[in-house]
DNA sequence: ATACACCTTACACCTACATGTAAGGTCAAG
DNA sequence: CTTGACCTTACATGTAGGTGTAAGGTGTAT
């Protein structure tokens, strides 16, 4: 596949465009996630450019702990369904957002600390113990 | 076990403490990531208090999607480690936490404009089309 | 002293998210 | 017109992070 069409990609060439394998795509297209928007005469997979974009988000929402269930909820909201129940799953989601956020911000200032101490220290740096007098609320999804 | 020692924490005390099941902290002992300080003559695992601290630990960081693995490296470091490996294992994992910040205040904001359109909006509302519309830097781990 | 909730080990099983493999069809280049 | 990189399907396998189950011991309340 050479012939530079210009707007049909194939699924190695989304593939590489996005840094996944190409049986991931297929992976994600049985779990309806991200669908080819056509198939060539002999069947392969023929996709538009905007899949790299939904690509990058499904990577980037998995990224940072959203699960494929998570993410086709929100890839499947459209025009079509109820206002309410979509304003209502993305306030669910911010939610969960806000709270990932914290615990980030969180971890992130333990390994901050530990750092600094680290590098005051001309000896070993204990860790351990600064982690185990971290605090914080819980979160368990 | 009923009687309160105040200082020796059963498997169930501090499971239901720290909200996780019983089994999941013999499952962390196995993976090396929390084991009891101590056993009863019967055999029972005995936890000083620190544990709930330290599994909170564990559960944060795992909740923004850190691996066992990458949490057992992170709980193991200590005074007799070299400073220099420490301190890169912290920097590396530092980076990697900023990058999931960006991450995740990308969705975030993706779902926070998804949700005022959708309350702007009397009729349905395109989140589909934002979302194919929302770039980003690649991340894959 | 017996019920009952809890603990022990060992091992099988489960879900999510892929990845690999086999057996075959397609297609542009040499 | 064949080579070799690509594509197809269907199915098996792998890894992480647990959960469940069987078979048995513990400890305290009644």
């Amino acid at each position: 596949m050479t012939t530079e069409n210009a707007e049909r990609l194939t699924i190695g060439e989304v593939a590489q465009a996005a840094g996944v394998a190409a049986t991931t795509l297929r992976y994600y297209e049985r779990e309806g996630l991200l669908s080819p928007t056509d198939r060539s005469r002999a069947g392969y997979r023929l996709y538009d450019d905007g899949a790299v974009e939904r690509l990058e988000f499904v990577r980037a929402a998995q990224a940072v702990g959203f699960t494929l269930d998570d993410i086709r909820a929100l890839l499947e909201l459209n025009g079509d369904s109820p206002c309410k129940e979509v304003q209502a799953l993305i306030e669910r989601r911010l939610t969960e957002v806000d709270e990932k956020l914290a615990d980030l911000t969180r971890v992130r200032s333990t390994l901050a600390d530990a750092l600094q101490r680290c590098r005051k220290s001309k000896k070993g740096c204990a860790v351990v113990a600064d982690l185990k007098r971290k605090r914080g609320k819980r979160r368990s999804k």
